[in-house]
DNA sequence: ACATATTGGATTGTTGACAATATACTAAAC
DNA sequence: GTTTAGTATATTGTCAACAATCCAATATGT
């Protein structure tokens, strides 16, 4: 990727809007998001190593930019770092995964709870859309099809919680976790129905303004989740326990 | 603060160990638990500008290591970046802090059901001590012991959960709420009886392993504070909204 | 006196060079 | 043949210099 590209993936047309681009964002703050796209797509796998000077080379910047972004990725959890030997595209273990449903179960409430009092109308029509596209994507069977509209309708159900705080730290809870479920949805399709029966009820219930209900049909959908993941491994089950060096940093 | 310190700060005795130390660590992270510690101290008050230059220069550290540690700073949630302005420690508002709260208290009610069924004999023992030393805080209506001691409780309790990634988002909560709240506790020393009963309750109820109420209890706990900053900062209104220029990191 | 340019200093953003460390490779010793 | 020591190379960690930007103080014109 060239330094244009870079500048292309913050603002539709370039070289003339480039500067302009620059006046606002740092060239970190770029680098950040590139790799952040980049590793939630999984463009870059799991446990791949970012080597320093090659993406600096890539995106046409100094090391500098390069590493401050890796500071910001490392806090954000999708990214690891040891000390003199470099920084990793994270491996959520099968524990931590677990861990982090948990975590998610409860964000999820709130925002079931919470997008019920104040969903707006517009919100809730998205939402009946989204909902129409995954009985589509489920009567195929289409898992492809069915992963961004997931991810999109707890997106939209988020937003319509109306609380700023909530959004950030749900959406980082859930980049991580998508590190791990990526690979398991894709041999996960036979879930997609139950899921999109779960999503349906989330929508009556939210539309309906019942905060307990869709609080928890919100968190039961997410632990469904777990206990569907954990299903899957254990019918093929893989060794996904890594090395496990000690992190210095 | 000179560089032997800055070693000093994270291992007891300094000098011979401090190669060792920075076997360990790089100075990112050293810097990055430096400024942590101040801005969680009140050392560095709200809204403080941090300068590189400054900082570096106390450090003994060049002014690389200080930026990639704002980077990270910044994505936990403890400072803001304006470009090409500074970093400044991070003033939440009175709107943020509700919301904050609200998430909070999420993460808390899923603290308590955990606790309530994994805690062990220790850390039930050490929450008892906690509470009976509130007591005493509580009777002599001393807010700056209370405050330690409130900030432990509520570790503990979150160590208790078994849940690392549970622990690692509420820690980073926490801190961000605890800007906030510093000031206001200074002047809410009628809030401490109700809310050490509350500790009390919560205790008893995770002794009991009962998941449900110590959920409830702690959930309603973080409600209640939220309430209470509510109270007092009506009594006593002051205007904390900033300048809020527009953040274009 | 007031509003608007201008300019100088301070501060951040970026870069390339140098130092320290880890890893892979080779060769010698057993 | 295996192991260990040594060496070479690649990569990360740190630093100091340079460029771009912002801000305040001063000057200029009306």
């Amino acid at each position: 990727m060239t330094r244009a590209k870079l500048f292309q993936s913050a603002l539709p047309n370039a070289h003339d809007t480039a500067i302009a681009v620059l006046r606002e964002h740092s060239l970190t703050t770029l680098v950040q998001r590139e790799l952040e796209r980049q590793i939630v797509s999984g463009q870059l796998e799991a446990g791949a190593k970012l080597n320093e000077a090659e993406i600096a080379g890539e995106l046409r910047v100094s090391r500098g930019p390069v590493r401050e972004a890796f500071r910001a990725l490392d806090q954000s959890g999708l990214v690891r770092t040891e000390k003199n030997r470099g920084v990793f595209v994270r491996q959520v273990s099968l524990e931590e995964a677990y861990e982090i449903y948990e975590v998610r179960a409860a964000l999820d409430g709130l925002i079931g709870r919470l997008a019920a009092k104040r969903i707006q109308p517009a919100q809730l029509q998205r939402l009946r859309e989204i909902v129409k596209r995954m009985h589509a994507a489920s009567r195929a069977l289409d898992a492809d099809a069915y992963f961004p509209l997931n991810i999109e309708f707890h997106e939209v159900l988020g937003e319509a919680a109306g609380n700023q705080a909530l959004l950030l730290n749900y959406q980082r809870i859930v980049n991580t976790l998508n590190l791990y479920r990526r690979e398991v949805m894709a041999r996960s399709a036979e879930s997609i129905p139950a899921s999109t029966k779960d999503h349906e009820a989330i929508v009556n219930a939210v539309a309906k303004g019942d905060e307990a209900l869709a609080g928890r049909l919100l968190f039961e959908h997410v632990i469904n989740g777990r206990e569907r993941l954990h299903r899957v491994l254990h019918e093929t089950p893989t060794p996904r326990a890594r090395a496990g060096r000690k992190v210095t940093t």
